[in-house]
DNA sequence: TGCCAAGCGGAACACTGCTCCGTATATTCG
DNA sequence: CGAATATACGGAGCAGTGTTCCGCTTGGCA
């Protein structure tokens, strides 16, 4: 799957697959995320069926701007595994990471709860991509007596995400971090 | 503040609001908090202006229906602290009973964050009345050792929020209450 | 009974997401 | 090089929101 000649499409086609790219990235930092598709489209100087045709739903906008971010938060998991002091503070590195991807990208937890269609593909790309990292990482600082057993990476992933979700509109006294921190240390509790 | 000689309502102003909470209530349960204005407007057999003046943001509905329920989450906190066998069995009680509450309405966590009008409101509720509930709870848990000190409640308190917030387009092998389960662990470690 | 302010209803406006189809054009083939 | 055709484009149009505004109704009172 995915071969290049069977996919042959047409020169303006891709000049304007790509022009949305550019432009939906661009609104998404000023507007964030939830931003009028015909804002996106106007930037792109394109029409509003052309949007979606590229994109049916906004979702998938969302992860083509944000895929290779996504992808590098992923890639660094094992990076960071092999060259932290233990698995634990990995844990708190990448989980660093991705909070601050989060709450850099206005709306963009958010956007995973509120459209049906987050759920599908921007939670699906999290899911997909994230999940196995940090289930790898879990699983090292369980094996170091880091972390106790039976913590499912999914809850974790999840809550973080919400976490960072409700931030986005809370007052400046608020950290999502703190929480976060508190989430990592229940990881760490033995009872 | 809140005399009854200066405030005298027509009687169909009367009338009209206990309808608009009771068609609220009702269409809160089957349609979540999110429901059209309009479809409120018609279950309460008013018109669209007769919602507005009564509950000029949504918020302020939600509120109304809901007020006597976080209400009696507030005042359970002392209670369960008498009754319970420790401060933190007390603070996990009613962290539960917190959970439940935000669970059985749906959209009613989410919506304190989509609504900028929510944020004044809603959130000021649940500010306003359960977090003096949390500190004292918080309070006491410290004092008999058995959580680490410097946790603000402010940030429990909405931690728990927006975990439930997402936990509602989740699917069914997600449970909000494990990552809050981790959330009091955290409260806990003590390093 | 008659007055009038408080209250009501819903049309109207502005803004969304999304679809649909006539038109334009990139590509290919003779 | 020119015509044929599938591919892609644009934006008008539909449906569904929240919110406002103003002419009409009606409860309460003298």
């Amino acid at each position: 799957m995915g071969a290049k000649e069977s996919t042959a499409k047409r020169s303006d086609a891709r000049r304007n697959e790509k022009a949305l790219l550019d432009a939906a990235a661009a609104v998404f930092v000023t507007d964030g995320v939830d931003a009028p598709v015909r804002r996106i489209a106007a930037e792109a100087g394109v029409g509003m069926g052309t949007i979606y045709r590229h994109f049916p739903t906004r979702a998938d906008l969302v992860v083509a701007v944000y895929r290779h971010q996504v992808d590098a938060c992923a890639e660094a998991g094992p990076a960071l595994l092999a060259s932290a002091e233990s698995p634990f503070a990995a844990l708190r590195d990448w989980v660093d990471l991705f909070v601050n991807f989060l709450v850099t990208k206005h709306g963009l937890a958010a956007a995973s709860r509120n459209d049906p269609d987050g759920f599908t593909a921007l939670h699906g790309l999290f899911l997909e991509r994230l999940l196995p990292v940090l289930a790898e990482i879990l699983d090292a600082a369980r094996e170091a007596g880091e972390i106790r057993a039976g913590i499912p990476p999914l809850h974790l992933l999840r809550a973080i995400g919400d976490i960072c979700a409700g931030a986005e509109t809370a007052g400046p006294d608020y950290d999502a971090r703190f929480a976060i921190g508190l989430l990592l240390d229940g990881c760490r509790y033995l009872g």
